[in-house]
DNA sequence: GTATGATTCAAACGATCGTTTGAGTAGTTG
DNA sequence: CAACTACTCAAACGATCGTTTGAATCATAC
């Protein structure tokens, strides 16, 4: 079943084409032509439109999420009872997604588009299902947060994960905002993006408690 | 022309219209039920769904930019010849938008959705219109923070500057993100939302140019 | 008054949409 | 061989899409 050809190839073309055009903007008939599948195909594989993209976020999203769970769990087993620092969680929850998208190169950016585009998507079924592949990473993470920052309120740390989501949403919609602007080789080394991103957000995810700190 | 009662009845209606479900998601025919206003009407006024769209997102962010563009000139020309801040030109720059979603309350948070949709929306229209609305404003504010951090190579800074609008737009696609988790009074401060996300990217915004600090 | 321009309206244009149908093909099981 | 399942295919379903048309309506000017 996971490597029914007609399948995978539909779900091959479904991905560049909600990332160029977004949902309702994809049509199923140039969907079917571009992948050389019938038309029929995608109801009979996935039973409608919706049905399809669902399959298409999960396939993506569902291993990067598994992986940043066990990224977590790998940190939090090697600190002991040491507190984790706000640059080992956010590079734990970063790491997955940059991965992804350089691993897989050009259907990397692709994705990552995609990615990008559908947590801003207008239409609830795109908010609920990023809602539900979401859940659990988010929780355990703010607690990791938490736990980091006992002095910061939940609320407020909350709001800087969201922040933290935004600006990783951001870059991943147009991904020639992560190529590196000092010509690095392409993936030579992995760790750039990252180490730059982590750089960039730890110091206000990790700033003291007071946010009013005198304009 | 601007007072035309029909046109500002379909612009009043195409801005909530494509911001909860997108250009493509969005019929001519339910927006003019909508605005109680005939189908041809839209073409008669605009000549087409794009030019529409045009007009809905000029409308929108023009006067934003312009805010943004008098706030530095503001600024500079209190600062003399002193340095502006990162915080100050962060704080220029996100007024204006933080400002108009205040003001205008219910409208505020639909155009604020709208807006978050249109820096990630797919189609090359929209991609095309923000960015040319957008022009002036970059080149202007990433002066000034070259100005600001002398030592940080101009690329960095560019892509810093991008993670800004990142986590802004993110937030706008999103406006509960928006409300104090500490129960502030609706707009009574309307500086505590400006500060605190002043507070959050600021420090990355200035950190120092070296961007692989030791993972 | 009539004439002129701007605006609105119902109706239709052709195209395309997501979905369904039913016959047709291949492959496996008895 | 027949029977059954899994799958593909061309064709059509009704609905809706953006856009256009031409007559009706209204205002203002002569």
């Amino acid at each position: 079943m996971p490597t029914d050809p007609t399948r995978k190839r539909i779900l091959d073309a479904a991905e560049p084409a909600f990332a160029e055009h977004g949902f309702a903007g994809t049509s199923l008939r140039a969907l079917t032509r571009q992948a050389r599948v019938n038309l029929a195909a995608i109801h009979y594989h996935f039973g409608s439109k919706e049905a399809l993209l669902r399959a298409v976020l999960d396939r993506i999203v569902a291993p990067v999420n598994r992986e940043r769970l066990a990224g977590l769990d790998r940190l939090e087993a090697e600190a002991g009872d040491r507190a984790l620092t706000v640059e080992e969680i956010l590079a734990a929850f970063l790491r997955p997604a940059l991965d992804l998208i350089r691993d897989l190169g050009e259907r990397g950016r692709i994705l990552a588009r995609f990615l990008g585009r559908s947590a801003t998507e207008p239409t609830e079924l795109v908010q609920a299902i990023v809602h539900e592949q979401f859940g659990e990473v988010g929780i355990r993470y703010l607690a990791a947060l938490e736990r980091a920052l006992p002095t910061v309120p939940p609320g407020e740390l909350f709001w800087r994960f969201k922040c933290v989501i935004g600006v990783l949403t951001f870059l991943l919609a147009d991904p020639t905002h992560l190529t590196s602007p000092l010509g690095a080789e392409r993936s030579q080394d992995s760790d750039v993006e990252l180490r730059r991103l982590v750089a960039f957000l730890a110091p206000g995810v990790g700033a003291p408690a007071t946010f009013c700190p005198q304009s």
